[in-house]
DNA sequence: CTGAAAGCGCTTACAG
DNA sequence: CTGAAAGCGCTTACAG
């Protein structure tokens, strides 16, 4: 069923000349006279001819695909940066590719070797990890951006939202309303990017000089994880007023376990989350939190990329993009009753 | 900085063999003797060499990547086919690479080519349609399956869940527990899968004798598209006491709509989904729906195509995998007062 | 068991 | 403006 191709070599013929004019009437058409041109265009119309990429980027050692090696698809921040990842790349003649991982480090090192083949040009990172086999003595890297989560083991240049201070401005955000015990639901070990928050979280209580008596607990970033963390907090005897979570998902867990308790959002306690996944604002009470910008991560970082495919040095070797605090319905002032007397 | 990959020249000359020796070395180690294969091992392993997949692909005129074209990543049925998909591509040492459409026609036909040049070997869509230009006279296509939606412009063998029957146990489900006046919200044109869930629905209510007087809603399967779906309905002077959605974001949408209008979920209404999406069970009430068998789709499906690829061809043209009903607390009997007197 | 050679489909100096 | 030829990195009959 599956008939051959055409090749360049079936277009040469019937258009009457070499394939070498075939190949200029395509890729430098100004360098080929008019009436050859038009042979050639009708003999390609005929045949269907489409260019073989594989023989292509053989000959030309370079390809015009990127690959997007992701750990989680279906983390619900992936696709609008893909979007945007792919509105760059097609405005520059490139397509793109996703190899999902599941984060099995060995499956990223398979998609390495489809780029050392030459089979993408460059890579975009998900996984804050860098693809490279320890028993591979030469570890070139080709062409190579971080987004989301910075890499751990090595420095190429990252592209992300300034997770710092977008949970520093979450903070002063409670705070104005009044709270002043605050917990943090989410730090992690794995994920740099949600350590940053907690970071950022540090700094905005320093700074009010609220600094004794919070509470952080370690948590997976999972609705599950947001849930059990409440758990574990009502065994004490000081409860926060405000949960401040990681991200939408923990906050979302977070609300549930304190409904299912009988309590109130945020009449009882405020809780905010960190991306506005598209649920957000759907949840009841809707969440207040932070947004990604993660259309112009994707662009930027798909546009960086690029740049370094031209040799053009990144400017920044971590680009950071603020994100928009949301205000919605789930942060109230705190019940006076339960602040702590000063 | 990037050193040019090492090629199998590079391991010849070192293992001081031939380049023919080398390749059968790697790939039909039983047919060089052990001394040698020593030899071109260690090679190997100093060089750091890798095939370069693109001259093989090109020389033996197939490649060993699966492409994936699928309209929208965000899908939450998305992932855990995938999974299935990867798992059974790894286990016959093929490789899954994703190709996202954004429901544009035109980029799918850029993968297509991609799939022409032998960068790939096969594709499974996740589109519901062919993505074969109409100016190409000759759409040889190459291997290929369909997954969650049918084909509507041609046919490949089709894997997915059986939507007519799942919808049927839904209905029974709900007539059993006592409902009369059943809504449907999400019918749709454009979703082959949701137009069968129509039908099972039709079918069920039918043999029920309960086909008169029944709502049908279009909608478009979003969560908003099932809020708005609710005030449309609430214009009419019968109300239905059980709305059963096309799928789970639809009824979320119609659990918000029913909730900001006071109503309580089940006691005032009935709603129930379909899929089973992660927030399925998080969301309150705890949605009752039909789960779609994600991985084993995802395993089907590409066990059927790996065996196109090796010329075998599937026994059935329709695969339909049984969803299971997954019963939670948003369904209760209605209330008897609201039931048509008989 | 091993090597020399052809060829997959292309691009691009090099001549003319 | 156009063509003949080399070569990208591989695999595989064909000889030996």
């Amino acid at each position: 069923m599956t008939k051959a191709p055409a090749t360049i070599e079936d277009v040469a013929r019937l258009a009457e000349v070499s394939i070498a004019t075939v190949s200029r009437a395509i890729h430098m058409p100004e360098k080929v006279a008019a009436s050859t041109r038009q042979k050639v265009n009708r003999a390609i119309a005929v045949t269907g001819y489409t260019v073989n990429a594989m023989a292509r980027n053989l000959r030309m050692g370079r390809s015009n695909m990127i690959l997007a090696i992701a750990p989680d698809i279906g983390d619900p921040n992936f696709p609008n940066i893909l979007i945007g990842m792919e509105t760059e790349a097609r405005a520059n003649g490139y397509g793109l590719l996703i190899g999902h991982t599941q984060g099995d480090h060995g499956r990223a090192i398979e998609y390495q070797k489809f780029l050392n083949s030459n089979q993408a040009a460059g890579m975009i990172l998900f996984t804050g990890i860098l693809p490279v086999d320890a028993a591979l003595p030469l570890p070139r890297l080709p062409p190579s951006v971080a987004v989301i989560e910075p890499m751990v083991n090595g420095a190429i240049p990252f592209v992300g939202v300034d997770d710092r201070m977008g949970a520093r401005r979450m903070v002063d955000l409670l705070i104005t309303q009044g709270h002043r015990r605050i917990a943090f639901i989410g730090d992690s070990r794995e994920r740099q990017a949600h350590h940053r928050r907690r970071i950022g979280f540090d700094e905005a209580l320093a700074v009010a000089g609220l600094r004794d008596g919070q509470t952080i607990l370690d948590t997976d970033g999972t609705l599950e994880g947001g849930r059990t963390a409440v758990e574990r907090l009502f065994l004490r005897d000081t409860l926060p007023t405000a949960f401040m979570c990681v991200n939408d998902q923990t906050a979302a867990g977070v609300v549930l376990a304190l409904t299912a308790r009988g309590y109130d959002v945020p009449r009882d306690f405020s809780v905010t989350g960190f991306d506005d996944i598209p649920q957000a604002g759907f949840l009841s009470p809707a969440l207040t939190t932070l947004r990604q910008p993660r259309i112009a991560i994707g662009r930027t970082a798909m546009a960086m990329l690029l740049g370094l495919l031209d040799g053009v040095p990144p400017e920044l070797n971590e680009t950071l993009l603020m994100p928009d605090l949301i205000v919605r319905s789930s942060v109230a002032p705190p019940d006076p009753d339960r602040l702590p007397r000063s």
